[in-house]
DNA sequence: TTGAAAGCGCTAACAG
DNA sequence: CTGTTAGCGCTTTCAA
């Protein structure tokens, strides 16, 4: 079944057909409509390796990405893949997780191996000469979640999401404020850690309060059990804390259960993400909507695919208030 | 770049590199070496769609899932995506959540459109015609998570998990054992709810106990949390609770304790999947491996390619004991 | 073991 | 708006 059999059965040549099919160049509606009714009679759908041959486009998106089981990640390709089916295109997958070794592989045979017409880079801080190779080859290329160096990229803006978290708190009235952010080793993340504490301190700062507290741990529920462990454990535990993320805030708001400290009574929590389960553990977070994030890469690179105006990323991300937060208690 | 310049840079025609590259049909050893030179020399890698296009291979397999955010499925995916990464293999993925629509187009267009050799489908109860038409095609099929009919699959022998579990709980010396399983809604996962509920029913009948109770919810944290705070908030509650999944465990676990409940003190609590948080739960659990299955399934995929014997799939499966179960505490 | 040559099925100039 | 035609780059007989 190929399109001269299309074009056969419609009575018209296989340019017709061609055209006719991917909207390419133009034809009579009502030639059209032939070619659309004997098409889909037959059953016929184009050869992706014939069309790729001839015209360079794999109607193909590579997303690369550092894990498969965190979140983010997740919410990203999902959103991304399903914008992008929507548009026919297909996703291939490039999980980096491992030890490094596949990095090269797939930036070496892979990307350059004429399979995709674009790159999606999620949370991976990709090298100069990765970036430009892409470049070389013409293949758009856009990150989520974390800056790549001359490459469009879609992230919230974490200095200012981790303001508005501790202001949260301060406006609350809380003056004892600690931290639970990413450790020196989250470096996948592109010093998003660093950022978020920053925003932190910027807060503190602009209401005159000194800090009551970091540690440094993993971006996961245990990370932040552990983290929350140790400063509520402290003899002068803080009112209020701020985790980088929401998984981390879980483990937090166990923690405190833990030691028998009620949320928000005896501390307030706030995280950031919006995850799924926050409604669940009635978490106040910063929600920012990663699947939109994944949507909004993927018609980036559409646009830049069709020659349109790529749409400016908005990345936005907003409080979202629940029962983990709260006036401290009264002294 | 083409396999033209690699040929004649090596002294050979393109015949002979496609042999030497490929690794199909006899190079000596000799020409080989200088046309793998010649290659790693100018850069070179074959394009993807011309050798599609002439071979009608295409590297490439389609892993087809419901959701992406359950860590079985993704476990799965990135089990299989590595392992077919090592061999060459690229992975499309097609990500079913949503309306149910683009189910259709994903068989119809996609999977037809000659992308791929061969199709993992994950947790999914396939049409009759969509197994047949890739029959027709000629691309092998593997499941995993779900029987479908005609189809290899591999999945944990969930009847048997469920025994296992029950029985743990059982020779700890329990006598009221209340179940929490899936209820009518999750239908995409084949009557799996069924049969961990059947082995259940099964180890207590063995035993000549009556069921405690039984409550369904949808496999997540908060489906176990409420389903367990129903159990676990009567009158004569059960001293041990059997959840479908460890995600639903720890629901269960989070609702003893916001009850008041020590586990295992009070009630004893055991899972199945072999959870990442299942340690820091101490939930005692029936594991699986869902990575492992996923790589099985790649590897299953890839002998029947190469035409090989298909690997025999074992699926283990294995009780892991921690915290949460114990002897019940006596009356 | 190696080479010559015929496609694989489609797209895009170009001509009309 | 439509047809003709020349590739796209590789694989695979078939011969040598």
């Amino acid at each position: 079944m190929n399109i001269a059999e299309v074009a056969r059965a419609a009575g018209v040549s296989n340019a017709t057909v061609s055209r006719a099919l991917s909207g390419r160049g133009s034809v009579s509606p009502a030639t059209r409509e032939r070619v659309l009714a004997a098409a889909d009679e037959l059953g016929y759908v184009v050869s992706q390796a014939a069309s790729t041959l001839s015209s360079g486009r794999t109607r193909n998106v590579g997303i690369v990405i550092p894990f498969l089981d965190r979140w983010f990640f997740t919410q990203v390709l999902a959103g991304a893949q399903r914008r992008l089916m929507d548009s026919g295109y297909d996703v291939t997958l490039y999980n980096l997780e491992g030890d490094g070794s596949e990095r090269r592989t797939v930036f070496d045979d892979f990307l350059l191996r004429q399979r995709v017409d674009a790159v999606i880079a999620v949370s991976l801080e990709l090298e100069e000469n990765e970036v430009s190779r892409l470049h070389e080859l013409g293949k758009p290329l856009v990150g989520v979640g974390g800056p790549i160096p001359g490459v469009r990229t879609l992230q919230i803006d974490d200095d200012a999401a981790a303001r508005l978290a501790t202001e949260h708190l301060i406006s609350l009235g809380h003056t004892s404020l600690a931290h639970i952010g990413g450790d020196e080793a989250s470096d996948a993340d592109f010093h998003m850690p660093i950022k978020r504490r920053r925003g932190f301190s910027a807060a503190l700062e602009a209401a005159g309060l000194e800090p009551a507290g970091f540690i440094g741990a993993d971006f996961t529920l245990a990370g932040g059990y552990r983290a929350a462990k140790q400063l509520l454990g402290s003899p002068n535990r803080p009112t209020a804390i701020f985790a980088s993320s929401d998984e981390m805030a879980f483990g937090a708001i166990l923690a405190a259960r833990d030691l028998g400290l009620l949320v928000p009574h005896d501390v307030s929590i706030v995280g950031i993400d919006g995850h799924e389960q926050a409604e669940f553990f009635g978490l106040s977070t910063v929600a920012q909507y990663p699947r939109r994030q994944g949507a909004h890469a993927a018609e980036v690179l559409l646009a830049e695919l069709t020659g349109s105006e790529a749409p400016s990323p908005e990345v936005p991300f907003e409080l979202v208030t629940r029962a983990s937060t709260a006036r401290p208690r009264p002294a």
